[in-house]
DNA sequence: ACCTGAACACCGTTCAAGT
DNA sequence: ACCTGAACACCGTTCAAGT
């Protein structure tokens, strides 16, 4: 539950000791202390995705960032891939699993799913790249699964069903970050209100809450999820005799 | 409900009459018939996602599948992004939406998730492209929201809440659907056992299902979604008396 | 109107040269 | 070991030249 990498503003503090000035560009051989380290650079990641977006994100950009030439990072990191790898996991380290083992497992999953979903939402050019990013080599990641695992089975579930329910909540978690960076217009008929005049209405009623669509949707499908999850596990276990 | 444009297959037809040997590369001026179309483009688009992801669709690939130069795509299209717009309203046609109107909400609501999941799922890497793609301007897209708005209103959803509860089971199609892209060996826990053996656990006592991780995971997702839209929508209703 | 081909400002990554 | 800078094979997009 630690913050991200707290070495964003400490760029200064990277300079060579044979570069004293901040400004001075560096000369051409090895710096007597390195200039570029894990948590520097997926702070720097971070710091790009988050002003630029993924998109934005590139390596040069991030060599920007980190104020030395592209072909440093490699020195540390093998791939664009393996930095986006990194990131993962220190998004996944600030993400609330308190509630697993403390709280009952519908209270903790929803504590869980909101806090993915906020932490995401922040790095919403990040979500189709870990959906599918394997969790091996990610500490926290797999950290954080392990609570998650834990509570559910504590709670009830059966093992066999463990895993579903992790991805089923996971799914609506990640569909409902990447729905928070759309327009808020997305809904937008433009001059077809003959197209689709139900539809159309439907977007003009919403207008009334004060929170954002996707807020809405998302604790309206959340809390229809988990009441969904507490019928299936009763169904379940009434089966198991 | 027409299938994805038929175009594909036909590219040499849209070789131009004043080239009439299919190899024979085309002269510096304008052709005698047009070669490139708004259909065959967003036929050779889908193609070029399908062979070879989102990462390998590049103006550059879709013009050698056109057999074109890139830049003549843009007599056409002003921009990359535009092809996907086209892509996203080709695909959203295939939708199942004939439950609505036909069958209870609630079954017609799960017909179209599926139809829905299967669509995007082949497509993954335009999910998170089309997640936030405002629909202005997209004719078939418009009119399946049309359906889905109807049939929830006339199976009694109050009309301030049929955008989020559609937004809500779009998020989980969605982010279902990216999972149906990540490799099976996602939640490998690797050497790591020892940092999460509860949910290695849970990973190894799934794999007795004969179907894949991501289509149980679905089909137990959406059974407990839409299970508790129910309670929800009775729970709306009793309150409004 | 609609194609080709050259050009521009970018990418991710590799590698020799330097300390 | 760890940086710079040149190089390679790419991008998306623009635009003049050609018919």
């Amino acid at each position: 539950m630690e913050p991200l990498t707290t070495a964003v503003t400490s760029a200064k503090a990277n300079l060579p000791a044979d570069a004293p000035g901040s400004t001075a560009p560096r000369r051409r051989g090895r710096p007597s202390r390195p200039v570029l380290s894990r948590e520097g650079i997926t702070a720097g990641a971070l710091a790009v995705i988050a002003r630029a977006g993924y998109e934005g994100f590139t390596m040069a950009a991030l060599a920007r960032e980190l104020k030395t030439a592209p072909s440093a990072l490699y020195n540390h990191v093998a791939s664009k891939d393996e930095v986006l790898n990194w990131v993962q996991d220190d998004v996944n380290e600030t993400i609330d699993v308190s509630g697993f083992g403390r709280d009952p497992w519908d209270l903790a999953l929803m504590r869980w799913a909101h806090s993915y979903r906020d932490a995401f939402a922040e790095h919403s050019p990040l979500i189709p790249v870990i959906a599918v990013l394997p969790i091996t080599g990610a500490p926290h990641t797999l950290a954080m699964y392990e609570r998650v695992a834990e509570g559910l089975r504590s709670g009830g579930w059966p093992e066999d069903m463990v895993i579903d329910t992790i991805v089923a909540v996971e799914s609506f978690v990640l569909g409902s970050a990447m729905d928070v960076s759309a327009p808020e217009w997305i809904f937008n008929v433009g001059d077809r209100r003959d197209l689709a005049p139900t539809f159309a209405d439907a977007v003009a009623a919403r207008r009334g809450s004060g929170r954002t669509a996707a807020d809405d949707a998302f604790a309206l499908g959340l809390n229809a999820l988990v009441a969904g999850l507490r019928a299936t596990l009763a169904a379940a276990q009434a089966a198991r005799h």
